[in-house]
DNA sequence: CCTCCATTGAGTACGTTGTACGCGATCTCC
DNA sequence: GGAGATCGCGTACAACGTACTCAATGGAGG
């Protein structure tokens, strides 16, 4: 009935007119199903936990949040209202965007499972309508809204799928108990009779040849960030400001010189 | 035990040695794990329905497969074979890298689930090294591994990027059990108050001007797609062949026609 | 002031999930 | 021809999300 009103979960207010003081709130809530979720997993964030985490009984949820999907909405927009993006457009783009994609990497590390959530596409929430007035500011006065999507999708593609990567070797290991090391020995047998077998040459060449997957996870994250950051440039007009990649000041684009 | 030992699915073999003939096979039962996450979604794919799907006992299907989570893993790799890249390298790197996002992206939207699964990330299956085998291999003549690998991964990030939002917006539909017209409909007060509070210039910019959400989702993912390929491009050697198609001088490669 | 009743926190209960365990039947190897 | 591993499968259990129900609460209308 009035439950199926709603669409959103935004659209549902939380206070009702009257009635005895609540106890909890929608963001107490929030905040410690999130505490939850980064500690133990989202599977691990149940009604129950959630629940005895602030001291209620397990029913008391539903009187402020109408399902756990909705909850988990919640969630996700208060966790994108951690990046900061304050301040944005400052002027120069590539300083923003890089700060965007890094505030965002980090919010994603310290909340892996943003990375499960489906992001049921407009739910806009309140933080999240401001990310991307800040961010898609960033190049609002140089390109036409329909080319600022396409060259805030590539940048927001390459962080989430960059980070998904990284987060869901993490959580493997979690997953299945095992520490890194303990993972690589038991997996030592399997690589080692791929690569063996010579039926995946490049396969081999990445395990036996690859520094790429040695460095720090910042670096390669850096890296991509540096090429997809030149590749938006080109699609700006000259006016934008940065330079081109060129010649930047310690420019380690694509080819370096080794 | 013996459970504990493979970290790996495809470390475990699937026949014994010995015992009575076993009636299904994990070819079948990842067959009807996909047809059921297909048309009802990954949360439908219970162990009790997909046996009944092929007509065996709930339990008889851990005689085949450690758990459900390894099913899935099972299930992802077999879709990940449904890819055509055979005949990569061809030549035309441009031609293989659109055929293989085009596949991709074909085969993301016939199998949404894909998007909710955790790829462990090393957990190799046969088909994503042949994949990865002939999607690198691309490229592998041109570039040293490392940069083959960013490459590879600004692709993927933007493909994987653009088919994810495709999917969470039509499955939020499906879970919603609204039409999208409906949906949009019931969302209309919420986002109309959104864009006249004036709040969200850039948001109500993106309502009221951007035709790019109005194209075909083939032409958006087309449009990315080629930006993303004019990326690489600028990261190749000139004698990688493919010409940059617009602000450059067109030097036409040897023997490239197009 | 009192009374009304919407809303509160919370207990109980139901249906569904993944899967541990154990059974008798079946098949390969020695 | 045993021996014993492996088969399909029924039962059982713990944990999940949440529908339903209840007495207690406290602002609104008189």
């Amino acid at each position: 009935m009035t439950d199926a009103e709603y669409v959103n979960i935004w659209m549902r207010p939380e206070r009702p007119a009257y009635g005895p003081k609540p106890a909890y709130s929608r963001a107490q809530i929030t905040e410690a199903a999130i505490r939850i979720a980064d500690a133990e997993g989202l599977e691990s964030a149940t009604m129950r936990r959630i629940a005895a985490e602030i001291g209620a009984g397990a029913m008391s949820l539903y009187r402020y949040v109408p399902s756990r999907d909705n909850l988990i909405e919640l969630m996700a927009d208060q966790v994108m209202g951690e990046i900061d993006v304050t301040g944005m457009p400052s002027g120069d783009w590539r300083a923003d965007l890089t700060r965007y994609a890094e505030g965002q990497r980090a919010m994603w590390l310290r909340h892996p499972w943003i990375a499960t959530v489906q992001r049921s596409l407009p739910s806009f929430g309140p933080s999240q309508l401001l990310l991307v007035e800040r961010l898609m500011g960033v190049l609002d006065a140089f390109v036409p809204i329909d080319e600022n999507l396409g060259l805030v999708a590539l940048l927001n593609g390459h962080v989430e799928g960059t980070v998904r990567e990284e987060i869901s070797s993490a959580e493997a290991f979690r997953r299945s108990g095992l520490s890194e090391p303990e993972w690589m020995a038991r997996s030592y047998p399997y690589v080692d009779r791929l690569v063996k077998s010579g039926e995946y040459p490049i396969f081999a060449k990445i395990v036996m040849e690859a520094r790429q997957p040695h460095l720090s996870r910042e670096e390669q994250f850096r890296n991509g960030l540096e090429r997809v950051l030149d590749c938006i440039a080109t699609a700006l007009p000259s006016t934008a400001g940065s330079p081109m990649p060129a010649h930047r000041e310690g420019q380690d684009g694509p080819g370096t010189g080794s």
